[in-house]
DNA sequence: CGGATGCCTTGACCCAGATCAATCGACCCG
DNA sequence: CGGGTCGATTGATCTGGGTCAAGGCATCCG
């Protein structure tokens, strides 16, 4: 792939979209200059698993490009994904030897990967890392929690509504500017994933959408792109507090 | 409190029961006392608040002894634990001025509470506290990831026997020599609690708990103290991988 | 002592979402 | 072009766990 994209190949951290927002969001010119001299880029196609559950981990990595899932499997096969991974989030603990969960790419993705242990050694020289490290962890710990409830407590129209509203939400942050009351963006999950993700079966992700549809909640235009005409209608399905939840 | 409890009042840092697990496990002499300067503690009596969801957090803290839990509430009124804080425990997160979550005292509790401000300064130039809390942070993710698989993918009876192997491995591990191949312990939880930790109602608690209580699962000593007179047959109920899941 | 309160148990019934199954459409490939 | 595959939809039916309701059993207190 990468003769197809050089631009990614060879990147160099300062012009790398992530760079603000990645682990390695508050280094200095010097400091990025020893993470890159670590770094390498892998690229997957959608679909291919990144790692397995129990796999020898020989790096950490931040999301460059695509979407990657983290998922728990019990033995007889029910499924949980855990985390949704998008451009910027960080894979992996240092200090740990094998990974905990599987990782696969739900779409066409790009990872830079850091070796584990230069990396871990950078981090005990380089406050600005484990600095960046923490505070996204403890972001991902908020959002973990925040799934808790969805988990435990929604119904499952809640939860469909608050799935598209998180991925409309984010394509609000990075596309557009906030502007009209609506949103459209492409479902980077099938129905199984999303399923996976809420707790559900396929059949009733797929009959919740419908049911949305049906009261002009959202419109789809193909089976994966949304267009959700009035955001704050879809907001009030969700269940959450009307206040888009301040903190900080 | 404090006069019948002069051990826990007047403690230093070298005493503490929690000294080896809490965010301070990893200072030298000195940087605990610069901890020692900023520190005091606080009790709550079982059942009570300890600080509400939205409130403003002047301090940040470690569970020294008892049981504290985190909890979500929707404006319906519905309930979701996201978090159960044992000993050695971090409450609050650095760098956020208000509470995200409601958390309450279910047995008697003392915490070793840090100014927040003087707390975060601490943490700037002290890299053995940072890393300890990345650390926990860590492993709190962790567990909050194994809890979406429990309330996502799990049955009334998985999440029931999942919770008594938890409460009865932290006891092993913590009490007495694992020793034989059984258990027991007190619930630290009312049914109802459980019931917002599990994503059930009181009374499905309360029938599982019979249901293995008749097959002989469990024995129970009065309504809280429980008997688990074969470990590997509680497990077994959990639905999780036969092993103890090695990660590490 | 008798009533109130808090926590728990148990029963009867119901329903949201799971399960089982058929069909559809888009896309790919021989 | 015809058949195969993959994802999605929709229908029919079943069931685990929710809901509603009635007690039970300690503990506390006037």
């Amino acid at each position: 792939m990468s003769h197809h994209d050089p631009k990614i190949a060879d990147l160099n951290c300062g012009d790398c979209p992530i760079r603000h927002r990645a682990v390695c969001a508050r280094c200095e010119t010097d400091e990025l200059h020893l993470l890159e001299s670590i770094k390498y880029y892998r690229s997957f196609q959608a679909g291919q698993p990144v790692i397995w559950s129990g796999d020898r981990m020989e790096f950490v990595a931040s999301v460059v490009t695509g979407i990657a899932t983290l998922t728990q499997t019990m033995e007889d096969g029910r499924r949980q994904m855990v985390g949704l991974l998008l451009p910027s989030d960080f894979v992996g603990r240092p200090g740990r030897a094998t990974a905990a969960y599987d990782v696969t790419a739900t779409t066409d993705l790009v990872m830079c990967c850091f070796r584990k242990k230069p990396f871990e050694e950078l981090m005990g020289s380089t406050p600005h890392i484990a600095q960046r490290l923490l505070e996204m962890t403890l972001d991902e710990l908020d959002a973990a929690r925040e799934w808790m409830l969805l988990l435990g407590r929604k119904t499952a129209r809640e939860k469909i509504a608050s799935l598209l509203a998180i991925i409309a939400r984010r394509n609000a942050s990075l596309k557009k500017a906030p502007g009209t009351g609506g949103a459209r963006f492409d479902l980077p999950l099938t129905r199984e994933e999303m399923a996976d993700y809420l707790g559900l079966t396929l059949e009733t992700v797929s009959r919740q959408i419908s049911t949305l549809k049906r009261e002009g909640v959202i419109v789809l235009e193909g089976k994966r792109h949304v267009v959700v005409p009035n955001l704050d209608r879809l907001l009030e399905e969700t269940g959450d507090d009307s206040d888009g939840g301040m903190l900080n």
